[in-house]
DNA sequence: TAAACTAGATACCTAAAGGTAACTAGCATG
DNA sequence: CATGCTAGTTACCTTTAGGTATCTAGTTTA
């Protein structure tokens, strides 16, 4: 396995062999941000997750959040011994450092979404 | 065709229906975010985009352009009486206004790359 | 005893994102 | 006369993201 490092090139975006796009793309993902987000301040079930992000199935959630535990941004903690078994998810300080943007994001996608929708319905109208 | 806005709720990207989700996945698409912050601070013909944005296709750089000028992101001048003909793409306030944001995760996903690849290396070693 | 909670795994399928390659059309350069 | 630049369009194909539905397994509640 070759790790980007060893080629010891700065990572850059724009570069097209350069990882550091998949990661960018990660921000996109569609329950990622909403995840990370509901995850700010605040350790979650499981139960919790899945009722706060409507619409995400169970295997969408378990999918997200194994991704971002495996990118080191969710921890995940299993309490086996206390019944009925019990998970909490948590923000790492990687994850935490993510937050901003991702606030900002929804932030934006939120107050722009009007202007959005009527540039589409003017751009429509001027091209049949 | 019925507006988010004709149901005069505030939008929220937690809630199923609402297309602010589009919107925030917007930031994620392959490409956008790339043209986004190569059009920062100066305009830029078709052809300095896709030498820029390495690995993109003329398909996917007019695609991604079309779909950023209909949501009124970018746009686009051309210059067809100058031969050979020409085509300008710039900014627009609200393109603008989602630099900071893309600035800020492409540099998150350059600055933290190694960081996730070593979390994903240890993962896979922990979990077989 | 049956339903509903906890937290998943897994198989299957579809819709969409994205890539490749070929085509247009006019002009410039060697 | 051929190659290459400008800026695209279009058809076709593959990959993957995401959704649905069903299964496990144990506990709690009525």
């Amino acid at each position: 396995m070759v790790n980007y490092r060893d080629l010891e090139l700065k990572p850059n975006v724009y570069a097209a062999i350069c990882p550091s796009r998949e990661v960018l793309a990660l921000v996109g993902e569609k329950w990622v941000s909403l995840v990370i987000g509901a995850l700010d301040g605040k350790t979650m079930r499981f139960g919790e997750l899945r009722r706060i992000c409507e619409g995400i199935s169970q295997k969408m959630l378990t999918q997200t959040l194994r991704k971002l535990e495996r990118d080191g941004l969710v921890s995940r903690t299993l309490y086996a011994d206390v019944l009925p078994i019990k998970t909490e998810y948590r923000l790492t300080e990687l994850g935490r450092s993510l937050l901003p943007i991702v606030q900002a994001a929804k932030l934006w996608a939120e107050e722009n979404l009007h202007q959005i929708e009527e540039n589409r319905v003017l751009y429509d109208k001027n091209n049949q």
